[in-house]
DNA sequence: TCGTGCCAGATTGTATACAATATGGCGATT
DNA sequence: AATCGCCATATTGTATACAATCTGGCACGA
């Protein structure tokens, strides 16, 4: 029992994740919870010491980062935080209303009884959140019946797809809140799907779903210009 | 004049490209050619020199394209070209039918005169390619014809989206040449897609689309199916 | 006063050296 | 003879050093 290797004493998840992975992930949340605002430099060395990492595996991230939209490279000029830009979100959404379409289609006609039931019993969750005016608790919710729904899609392109789509207009999201109204028409357009999900509708759930998305699109968009340029920087 | 350095006499378009975004364009272009094989590892020190770059720039290219999920990173063990998987294909063919119906839709309610005339111009070569027997001219123009109905979409996120997920594609594609039926099919669909856009019927240009998408996808995964499971390593 | 060219500082791009981990083969033990 | 454990080798992951490029400001001249 002296020189066994192989196994670590449980101490700690064997730590199988390399840096440059681990500063993907951190990236990318300090992106989209805004901590790193839209528009602004990001400079290498002071990312590193904030992260504990060399500049290598920094570097790495941020070419990933590039590659999913959230950072712009532009040489020896340095990266910066891609700005969120209401004509990119608009046709973002676009794209996100077709892609909502497919994932209803296809959740229906693929979805478990069970993932079925898991869906209303969020669908509750989320009434109940309506209900007590939990805003935060309501958003976290809905984006989860969301994936569930792309998840029972059963489609890992889809998914993945769906989740960089899903991610750029989160960070403008957290930019627009919007009103009463559109919280309460959202609620209902929910309550559209889900009546067409508990028929098997795959045609109407995925034709509720693009329209739920276009009109997340418009309130967004409406939100986003509202605020207007101040936004950019 | 002896000490203008802001603008080169115009022998070459200034070389603002780096290392590692050159070595991406290579290394994506040798995978999607087929020069590396899908399932085929990667030794990095051998790409290395066969480019002419450091280790640094090509491992950040790498995690670029493992990004964009034509390679695949194991930690400590290397990375493989992304595997030709017969139901991951099918998959993406499930959201290229999405992409291409929007795309047609969109581009219908978008294109200029001019561009609906350079799709004409395109059809009727491709037409002719096809009465001349030219497979892989056909195949070129195609590509071309569905490329600028995307851009006539004049949506970027469709644009980049589409160019991935068609990547992909082009992958599966090179390795299963369909039949000549299909071939003669796929002349019609795109025929009548040509009939939507010049009566600029954005619906019926758009289902149109997607139902070419779907039997192409029919079309290469009865091709996959049939070579077999040789084509994963 | 204004514009232009140049330079110092800072930041990024690349190369290389070192550390950590996986792989394959060898020998000891049962 | 077969299996298990260990080690040498190769390959990847990370850190650091060096080169190239951009930025902002200043002096010079018109």
């Amino acid at each position: 029992m002296d020189t066994v290797k192989t196994v670590k004493p449980s101490a700690g998840p064997i730590r199988r994740e390399t840096l440059h992975h681990g500063a993907v992930a951190e990236l990318r949340a300090m992106i989209l919870s805004g901590e790193l605002r839209p528009g602004s430099r990001v400079p290498e060395v002071q990312l590193c010491e904030q992260l504990g990492v060399s500049r290598t595996p920094l570097r790495e991230a941020l070419r990933v980062l590039a590659a999913e939209g959230l950072v712009e490279l532009r040489p020896h000029r340095g990266a910066v935080v891609t700005p969120i830009d209401p004509r990119e979100i608009a046709a973002v959404f676009e794209v996100m209303e077709a892609l909502e379409a497919l994932a209803g289609d296809l959740a229906c006609r693929r979805g478990t009884v069970e993932e079925f039931a898991e869906l209303d019993r969020l669908h509750d969750q989320l009434h109940a959140q309506f209900d007590a005016g939990d805003r935060l608790a309501y958003f976290l919710t809905n984006r989860q019946i969301h994936a569930r729904i792309v998840a029972m899609a059963r489609n890992p392109s889809l998914d993945a797809t769906y989740a960089g789509f899903a991610s750029k207009i989160l960070r403008a999201r957290s930019l627009a809140n919007y009103d009463e109204e559109r919280w309460r028409d959202s609620l209902n357009e929910h309550e559209g799907v889900m009546a067409a999900f508990r028929q098997r509708d795959a045609a109407v759930a995925g034709s509720l779903l693009a329209a739920h998305s276009r009109q997340t699109a418009e309130a967004v968009l409406a939100a986003l210009n509202g605020c207007g340029a101040e936004l950019q920087t």
